[in-house]
DNA sequence: ATCCCGAGGG
DNA sequence: CCCTCTGGAT
């Protein structure tokens, strides 16, 4: 008699089954060096991408680097970024940003986590971000979408998102963690919705470890 | 009404 | 640990 065990896939399994059915997934944020990626993942909070990308047309046209952003005011800042939101502590983030990225590293964005994260208005999500995108250096984005789709997928059961990044930086290896945000935020986006995923269209449904397991959240 | 590629302050 | 910051889209 043999016995059966219902063996659940291993996360990067799935991640790669993802992969499969989001290959062009990428950062969508536009810009065109180091120093507009960390300004519009900055703006990036509590915003679509996609409203970033329309404000930072003029934003970096008016201010395009740390020497114009460290010498605005916080009027005319805030006035360039009202509309994605937490206007005023992004504007005091990003004058102060560029301030500490002129005095303290040159006016380069370090390619550092540490010295990101002690950037103003920069948590290790947006630290992580640049990390990846702008460095190529391998760093795990806990974002909204990240955090939803790793707690359905059971990868872990916390809500902290800085421990979620360290189970998933064991779970998953460096090379995958770039592109496993932006599978991960394509999946979240089109199918496995906060709050109710569409699970009746959803391309791995039945890789998902949570169909079949059913636990809730 | 809820959610969007969060971070800082108390 | 909690709370606050904010406008736009759906």
């Amino acid at each position: 008699m043999v016995k059966v065990v219902q063996k659940s896939i291993s996360p990067l399994q799935l991640l790669q089954a993802l992969e499969q059915v989001y290959p062009d997934a990428h950062c969508e944020l536009l810009y065109r060096n180091p120093w507009q990626l960390l300004v519009a993942t900055i703006l990036s909070a509590q915003c679509t991408d996609k409203r970033v990308n329309l404000v930072t047309v003029e934003l970096f046209r008016e201010l395009p680097d740390p020497e114009h952003m460290a010498a605005a005011s916080q009027q005319q800042v805030e006035d360039l970024i009202r509309s994605t939101g937490f206007y005023r502590n992004k504007a005091k983030s990003l004058i102060r940003s560029a301030q500490q990225v002129l005095t303290l590293h040159q006016g380069k964005v370090p390619a550092d986590l540490n010295a990101l994260v002690a950037l103003s208005g920069v948590g290790r999500k947006t630290a992580n971000v640049v990390l990846g995108n702008a460095y190529q250096i391998p760093g795990m984005v806990v974002d909204t979408h990240v955090k939803r789709l790793a707690r359905r997928f059971g990868w872990t059961q916390t809500d902290k998102p800085e421990q979620i990044e360290i189970e998933l930086s064991r779970l998953l290896p460096p090379t995958t963690w770039i592109q496993c945000s932006h599978t991960l935020i394509a999946h979240g986006r089109a199918c496995c919705k906060a709050p109710t995923p569409i699970c009746s269209a959803c391309p791995i449904v039945k890789l998902c470890p949570r169909i079949g397991v059913q636990t809730a959240r």
